[in-house]
DNA sequence: GACACTAGTTGGAACGTTCCAAGAAGGGAA
DNA sequence: TTCCCTTCTTGGAACGTTCCAACTAGTGTC
């Protein structure tokens, strides 16, 4: 192992120039002659020399780095958002330094802390579970792109998201076009995405006039918890013949509860998902589901983010982008 | 927003003492008094100060953090060992900086260079694509741990992987011992990890006898990679009533590709699959597998590293975990 | 032969910390 | 009173860059 890391000295040293030259050949700067520049690219390569991030970022006064605050690294959902995030991050010269805050409200502040302390241009927050009065605190200091949520709002707050309510009465409905009517709905729990998605059910519930068919078991999000939730529904509900899911995750897990209740899915009960998780939509478990456009909404982040950054008093912007039906092997006409 | 970020002299001049005290103070000297301690923690607090990370790394001459090169966010498996990474890191007071190489090895290489560039002080190598050059390289600069991999040796490098040889075998001798002979084995292309499961699956079938019956159909790793492998298999070799497959991703392909033929899973065809990703486990999946302790392979990886930062010359470490059967839904005996 | 211009190059200051040697203030012992 | 010892505090140097104003050497113009 190398005893002394190379600094810029050393490469002005044995290329024979100054360090303020060797400073501008390797940020490929016009002003420095084809000799200087060959000697320095030499120097630089033979002693291994790499610049020293934080001593730029310093000078700098900016350290070309993004943070991103993920909620959970496994729901798969999230790797399709940071695939976007990092590649616009990545396009624009951008590190992205990432970072898992658990749900626990305590830990996600000290991971922003970090986050902030190593002086990131700006946040993104995905699927966070912080206070507004926090992010608000925080946008006061760094612009923050919020994706997959809009109920924060702020100066310096811009968020990506798609239309919950919209989305889920698109999946009521289409299972209302397909004959069903006793439609069951799973939550995903006490959280914002949730209540719209419910609001969103229960809206394209009264307006095909079936009121009286609303049937609401609470959920959280997560493969057991559908599972869970399920066996509450086929207990207390035996008349559905169709649930709306919250998400991906839970759908599968409904479905693992109907197959073992002796249900088969779609013919004796249809399942419906919110999401557009990849996995979901192997050949083996075929979901339908509302299509969130996730990569999409990463790479839409990262671009308003940068704007944000770059310009910082353009009026707020709150992105919505269209979810739509992902038609698959989970849903089918009720049995007569 | 704020228009000037305060620096440890506005502490310092806010509190009435020198930016040394400051300094002292906000890392919990003892050597202040408590008077000055009060001062100085109501003026950060009342400034909204945070301490600069590429200041203090300067002067400190270390980062406290470390890089993680990922493959891909996009296979589940990795995303379980980053809990086990980020838990120890966060525990020893490093910061954890990822990044994604794409499978394009010099895309990886240009993802490394960052990290080193931010001065981690050590890297961990997830399922990485670069050549034992590169590694042997990069390790001279820094410790290195690779996880899942054990192919390439160096001073500076420790690896953390399972038996794949051992527990492909398990797997083999699981559907001899369900009654299979006509086992077929999918493999994940041309990579160590692929090569090694092969070689159990060989060396099983040989130690039962079971030579003749070897036939190996090329994969990748992937979901869709298994489908069409599953595919040809079921054109060239319909005997086949079992299939080891090189991951779990995969076998999901294989099971789908199994049920579009109208064969049950296990009743017609048992599938066997290697990881234990967590969704695979899913009920409505239910993947009979052989389990690599994910989370344990990031922990250990963590804590081998910061040993080797802490005491450079330790000796190297190979450590092997133990994978084990997971007996779950899509492997029966054979039909008579 | 003086002058202006251009291309290339330079040393010093600055960025916000930590570390270090040294100073100030107060108390106790002689 | 003097001296030493603690306890607390301090300014300056250093970390590895970037930026800036200024310098040198050559080239062309009149």
């Amino acid at each position: 192992m190398a005893v002394h890391k190379p600094t810029i000295h050393d490469v002005a040293a044995k290329a024979g120039v100054s360090k303020s030259l060797v400073s501008l050949a390797l940020r490929g700067s016009d002003k420095v002659s084809a000799e200087s520049r060959l000697a320095i690219e030499n120097a630089a390569a033979e002693l291994g020399y790499r610049p020293n991030a934080a001593a730029r970022s310093l000078a700098d006064r900016r350290s070309r780095a993004i943070g991103v605050l993920v909620l959970d690294f496994n729901n798969p959902i999230f790797a399709q958002i940071l695939d976007g995030v990092q590649e616009v991050a990545g396009e624009n010269g951008y590190n992205t330094l990432i970072v898992t805050g658990s749900a626990d409200p305590v830990r996600q502040e000290s991971e922003l802390a970090r986050l902030l302390e190593f002086q990131v241009e700006g946040l993104i927050l995905i699927a966070h579970r912080l206070s507004a009065e926090t992010i608000t605190r925080i946008s006061d200091e760094r612009p923050v792109t919020i994706i997959t949520r809009n109920d924060v709002t702020g100066a310096n707050v811009d968020t990506i998201s798609n239309d919950d309510q919209a989305g889920a009465r698109i999946a009521v409905e289409y299972l209302i076009s397909l004959g069903h009517s006793h439609i069951a709905h799973i939550t995903g729990g006490d959280n914002q995405i949730s209540r719209d998605r419910e609001k969103g059910y229960r809206d394209a519930m009264h307006a095909a006039g079936l009121h009286d068919h609303i049937h609401v078991i609470v959920g959280d999000f997560t493969d057991s918890g559908g599972y869970r939730a399920a066996n509450e529904l086929f207990a207390s509900y035996p008349e559905a013949t169709a649930a709306f899911v919250a998400n991906d995750l839970s759908a599968l897990g409904v479905m693992a509860a109907a197959t073992d209740s002796g249900l088969n899915v779609p013919t004796d009960f249809s399942v419906i998902g919110y999401d557009g998780m990849a996995l979901a939509s192997l050949r083996t478990l075929n979901l339908t589901t509302i299509q969130q456009p996730l990569v999409e909404m990463g790479r839409l982040a990262v671009a308003q983010l940068l704007a944000r950054i770059s310009t910082p008093n353009i009026p707020n912007v709150s992105v919505q982008v269209d979810s739509k039906l992902h038609l698959a092997g989970t849903c089918a006409p009720p049995r007569k």
